[in-house]
This record gives structure tokens, sequence and C-alpha cells, in this order.
RNA sequence: GCCGUUGUAGCUCAGGGGUAGAGCACUUCCUUGGUAAGGAAGAGGUCGUGAGUUCAAUUCUCAUCAACGGCUCCA
């Protein structure tokens, strides 16, 4: 190879040679002028550089548009910068914290000391920053060293800034700089602000420094930026089509579920349709627990302190719980119960249990109350008051893994079923630096951390591992799912737990009649009935699947004259378990569909003259207009072969 | 808990220092209508709650409660 060359390998395969201080758009503009203008970075062995850097001696290489995900970041990161400089302009004085591109957009953390700044405030700073991007500033990469930065930004005084350079070794230490801005930033950025043609403000949040509650809070400005205004409009499409399926809407409209200030804050009421929804899914997930040799069992909503204390969870939250219930007269303490484990302990104790018994497997669909801080209840999602489709599976050390993947197995049936194709598989392991935090041995988390570890590998799952996640007791493996909004919550969870059967002292008499201690799995397919629901209705957009849905068919008779006709057909359908309501509302044909319509029926049957005379309905399923006439008992065999599917 | 925004009829929302309005829903009447809103009339609110300023507060101030967007937390 030549000294004054470099070699780049394109995502072809092809190699191709180029003079030294070539860039990535050199490149780009020798494949053509049109890509060299769309482009916005590229991939340099792996890890995404500035277009205008020059390219090391040998490199695999690829170019970032606006459909990759390096490059949207990138954009959204150098949108950020943008911000920056137009509130800085704005308002001069300001501290500037941290600026990252997010999955949808930009932030950036500012101290605007004294000012109070707003919203009312976004469309002076969005007019700023499309005059600033009009500009086409170019960002230019600097590599300085830590005095040198530190002088800067003591002579700009920003202490954030001055904080976060503390962290970084010189050496690695990068400025950028566009227009009349500087930022300390690793980078990487597009060419020059002139692509950023399209800026939106969408909200402020409080938000600590470095995400600590003990530091000042910083005021959080999110945005998001488009090559185009088309794509911003179609982004704000979006935004506009999920906020329809917010289950907190949708649970309003179609009568699921209802708050009250008088009964207290996440505490939900469950109106008649969304207890059926309800009711459905419990039955189904019981059934399938049945199958799965689990045993139901009951307990109270409240247990002495005491358990509590044994388990730890008093310890560990009783500062941040509903405070206890006194006994009038002896003043004994019972804690509304947080969680059901203890009292399945109990349960485990009430008789001296062999080897031959286990696994034991008791399940209960049981309501529990968590104290959670006022800021965090959100609709159904997050509450005071839930019920989780709990189990806890006691097992020999041998049986674990075995345990674990049926309880997988069971997780992942369930969100099949129930369509949920994209959830995220989270190993949840301890914060090795902070040991405080949990209970037990570190042989015990060892072993637990491992059996989840083994058992998803064998299972051949795609996981991601996220230390600092484990409950208090022991390491998870959760299912996450997103929300309409991208916020992402925990549906399913499973959990190894050497140290609860410890705390209970929990036994089992080995086949050698000594004494064994079992191993406890806790697991909650759906994780909590409310939050499953809320998701589950996000998911579908309200339109619940046939067996799902708390009305499954709308009887609409055109004049009040066919309502024998209309009970006669009802009394059928509830005879074959079919959940059905007749429109008896003077009301003509099309606003009765439309109604039906509105509130996601799965099918309507309308009912005539012809229908009365020939016994037969009119059938129409929702969102698919006029269907076709059918004899009553093919009507309900229709219903029924979609129904089997999931009984 | 923290920062910001909001709080008017069952729902969605308008209004604004002189004690309130629309659409939908609801009730009654007319209409008996064939595949996404038939017509008319009526009823419904101490403008989240408490205090302050004012001759006068739903409107302005403060506090408080709740919801919303985040942050922190999440057994």
């Amino acid at each position: 190879m030549n000294h004054s060359e470099l070699i780049v390998q394109l995502p072809d395969g092809s190699r191709r040679n180029y003079p030294n201080g070539t860039t990535g758009v050199d490149v780009a503009r020798t494949i053509s002028e049109g890509l060299a203008r769309q482009v916005l970075a590229c991939e340099v062995n792996g890890e995404v550089w500035d277009l205008n850097r020059a390219l090391p001696a040998e490199s695999t290489f690829r170019l970032l548009k606006w459909e990759d995900q390096g490059g949207k970041s990138t954009f959204w990161h150098s949108s950020a910068h943008l911000l920056a400089e137009a509130l800085e302009s704005l308002y001069p004085g300001i501290q500037l914290g941290i600026g990252p591109a997010i999955e949808q957009g930009f932030y950036y953390d500012i101290d605007f000391g004294d000012y109070s700044f707003s919203s009312d405030d976004f469309e002076v700073v969005e007019k700023k920053m499309q005059s600033l991007a009009a500009t086409g500033a170019s960002f230019e990469r600097q590599e300085i060293s830590k005095a040198e930065a530190m002088a800067y930004f003591t002579k700009k005084g920003d202490p954030y800034k001055l904080e976060l350079l503390e962290g970084l070794a010189d050496g690695q230490i990068t400025f950028y700089t566009q227009g009349q801005f500087t930022d300390l930033c690793r980078g990487p950025h597009i060419p020059d602000t002139s692509k950023i043609k399209a800026i939106k403000l969408l909200n402020i949040a409080g938000a600590y420094w470095r995400g600590n509650e003990k530091n000042k809070q910083l005021t959080r400005i999110y945005g998001v930026s488009f090559p185009s205004a088309k794509d911003l409009e179609q982004h704000l499409h979006l935004l506009e089509e999920a906020r329809k399926r917010d289950h907190r809407k949708l649970g309003k409209e179609l009568e699921l579920f209802t708050f009250s200030e008088k009964v207290g804050m996440g505490l939900p009421l469950w109106l008649p349709k969304g207890a059926m929804v309800r009711e459905v899914l419990e039955q189904f997930l019981r059934r399938q627990q049945v199958r799965a040799g689990y045993v139901q069992v009951v307990t109270p909503h409240i247990g002495h302190k005491e358990l509590y204390q044994t388990s730890g969870h008093w310890d560990k939250y009783g500062q941040d719980s509903f405070r206890p219930i006194l006994t009038p007269h002896e003043g004994e303490e019972y804690l509304l119960k947080p969680m059901n484990c203890p009292h399945h302990c109990e349960i485990y104790k009430a008789k001296p249990r062999s080897y031959k018994d286990l696994p034991l497997r008791l399940a209960e669909f049981g309501t529990v109350y968590r104290y959670e801080q006022h800021g965090e209840l959100h609709g159904l999602t997050r509450v005071r008051g839930f019920t989780q489709d709990d189990a806890h599976l006691f097992c020999r050390d041998d049986q674990v893994k075995d345990e674990f993947k049926k309880v997988i197995s069971l997780v992942l049936k369930v969100f099949d079923v129930l369509g949920f194709e994209k959830y995220t598989a989270q190993i949840s392991l301890r914060d090795p630096a902070n040991r405080t935090k949990y209970i037990g041995t570190d042989e015990a988390w060892a072993k637990a951390e491992q059996a989840i570890i083994e058992a998803t590998a064998e299972m051949g799952m795609q996981t991601v591992t996220v230390p600092g996640e484990a409950a208090f007791y022991g390491p998870k493996l959760d299912f996450m799912v997103h929300d309409a909004l991208g916020r992402s919550w925990q549906l399913g969870t499973i959990q190894v737990d050497y140290n609860l059967p410890e705390r209970f002292d929990l036994t089992y008499v080995g086949a050698d009649n000594s004494r064994y201690r079992p191993v406890m799995i806790h697991r909650a397919p759906f994780g909590s009935m409310e939050r499953f629901v809320a998701l589950l209705i996000e998911h579908c957009a309200g339109n619940f699947p046939l067996w799902l849905a708390p009305e499954q068919v709308a009887i609409l008779p055109i004049s009040e004259k066919f309502q024998d006709f209309a009970q006669e057909i009802q009394s059928m359908l509830t005879t074959a378990d079919i959940r059905s309501t007749i429109d008896q509302r003077d009301e003509k044909i099309g606003r009765k569909i439309r109604d039906a319509e509105v509130q996601k029926i799965p099918f309507m049957l309308i009912i005539g003259e012809k229908e009365v005379e020939s016994r037969t309905v009119a059938v129409r399923r929702h969102g698919q207009g006029q269907g076709e006439t059918l004899g009553i008992e093919a009507f309900v065999a229709l219903l029924n072969t979609e129904l089997d599917a999931v009984r």
C-alpha cells in the first residue's frame, strides 16, 4: 500500500483506495453527488463519525442517511446543539447541562437561573433555531487538551460542563463549534446546520442534574427536528394517532375504567366492560395454569407486620408504604399487603413438605397495595392498588432451571395469544457497586443469576442484561413492552429467589430423610391486571379480539317491531356463552350501526323484516361494512370457530 | 417527592372582574326508519377546594387537591 493512500471497505465488500486526508463526504461524492447531499454521517469501523473528519488508514465504511438510526441520532444530536445555541443567544448567562439525542428526538438540560422558562417561549426559540439553521454553519470538530477545555468553561462560567470535564481523561476531549456556539462534545455531528429544515419543541420538564435527586433540577427542553417540513408533519400526525390509542382516553370512551378523587388517586374503578375484559383474561390464564400444574390459593388483603419483617419488605419499604393498620384494643399492627409471597410462604409452611411434593406451584390473583409517589401515578400502568397474576413455585435446586424454562414458555404463550410480538426480555441483575440495596448471600445471588442466564440461553432467547434492576431479594427476567407513546413498561416478570425460603425457614424432607431448603420462583405473566389491560388496550387500539371484547355482539333491530326476534336471538347467544346487547333505542339503523362501530363491538346483527321472516341475521363485522346474511346457528358456529382458538 | 402545564355540565371544549355558553350524551314528544349521526322541546354547573384583594371573584393573588408531561423511585 502506498503511504499517501488509505483504504475503505464499503458495505458491498468492495475496497477502494483514496488519498490521505479523504473524508466521509469525499467518499460519498465519489459515489454520487446526490448521495453526498443526503448523507448525514458515516460509520467507520463500527463507530459513527463526522463526514468531514479525515478517515483512518484502513476502515470498514458505511454512509449513514436519515433512514439509518445512526444518521437520525446524529441529526438530532446536532439539533440539540442548535437548540443550545439559540437559547444561549436569547437568554444570555444560562448554564448548559447535557443535550443528547433520544429515541424520538433530542433534549437539552438548561439551568435558566431565576428565569422560569415555559412553553410560551417555544415559538421564539424555534424561530431562532430556524434562522440559525438557515445560516448553514458547519460543525467543526476540535481536539483539545483538558487544561484548555477547563479554562474555556471556567471563563464561560459553566459549572456543569466543568463537572463533566472532570470525569474525562486528557487526550480524549473534543469541542464542537457551529456559528457562535462551542460545546464540549464527543460528537459526531452532521456536516452543517442547513440540513435541519423543520424543528418543533415538544415539551418541557424538570430533570435532576445527572439523574440524582439530590442535585439541582434543571429545565429539560424536548424537541424533534427533520430534514423536511413534510417529515415533521408526518411525525406530528403519528403522535396524534398514538394519542388516540392512549388507554386513558380509550378507557373513558369505551367505559372500561375510571378514577374518583373521592376514592383516592391511583385506585382504579373497573367499570362493567373493563371488568369483563379483566375477567376473561383471568379465566384464560387460570386455564393455562391448571394445565401447567398450578394450584389456586386465596390470601387476605392484610397481614401482620411481623410477616413483612420476616420477609424483609418492612425494612426495605416500610417507610414508603401505607402506614400500618392498628387493631382497636390490642394495638397490633397489620399492613395492607404489598406482596403475596410472604402469605404464600406461610401456605408452604402449613404442613411438612416432601421432595415428592415439589414443585409446588401456588397461584393467586392477589390484590396488593403500594404507596407510589403521587408524581408517578399514570392511568392504569402505575397505580396504588392492583392485582398481580401471581404465583410462587417452590422447587428443589435441581428443578429450578426446568421450572424457570416452563414459566418462560407460559409467558411467551400468553404474549403470543395476545399478540404482543414486540417485547424486550430483560435480565435484571444486582448492581455490583451497591450491594447494600439487596438481601441474601453472594452465593445465593450467584446461583440465582446463573439459573436465569442459563435458562434463557437454553431457550434461545434474545435478552438484554441490565445490572442494578434486580429486586432486592433476587434477580429477574422482565418482559418489557412499549406503550402507544413509546414509554417502556414491565409486563411479565420471573424471579429466582433463594432468600425468602431462608428467611421463612422453608424446608422439605429429602429422599435421605434430611431437611433441605426449597428455591422459590416468583412469576407473573401479565405482571398486573391493570397494567396488562392498559397495554392491551393500546396494543389493539381498543379493538379487542372477539374473545376479549366485553360486548361481542350488538343486536340492532331496524325498528321496535322486531324486538321479540331480537330477544330470541339474544337468549340463543347467551346460551352459547356469547355476550350481546340489544340496541332498543328509538333510532334509525344508521345511527345504531354508527354507535356500535364507535364502541368497537366486533359483530353487529341487523334484523328487520327479511331476517324475521327467514329467521336469519344480517352480519356486519366491526370496521368491515356490510356482510352476509346467516342463519343463527351458522352465525354462532362462525363465532365459535374463532373462539375455539383460545379455549 | 421534585420541575413545568392544566382544572368551566356526564364527555370534548369556548368564554371572561358585574354571579355562565356550545356540541355530544341524558329526559320527553314526534318519527317505525335497511348498513357510520332523523326532528323538536327540556333538564343539567355554587366555573376543583380554601383563603386573600375588590363595592363585586368563576375570572386577579396565594395556598391546597387532582390530572397531564418529564425527573427521581418502582417489592
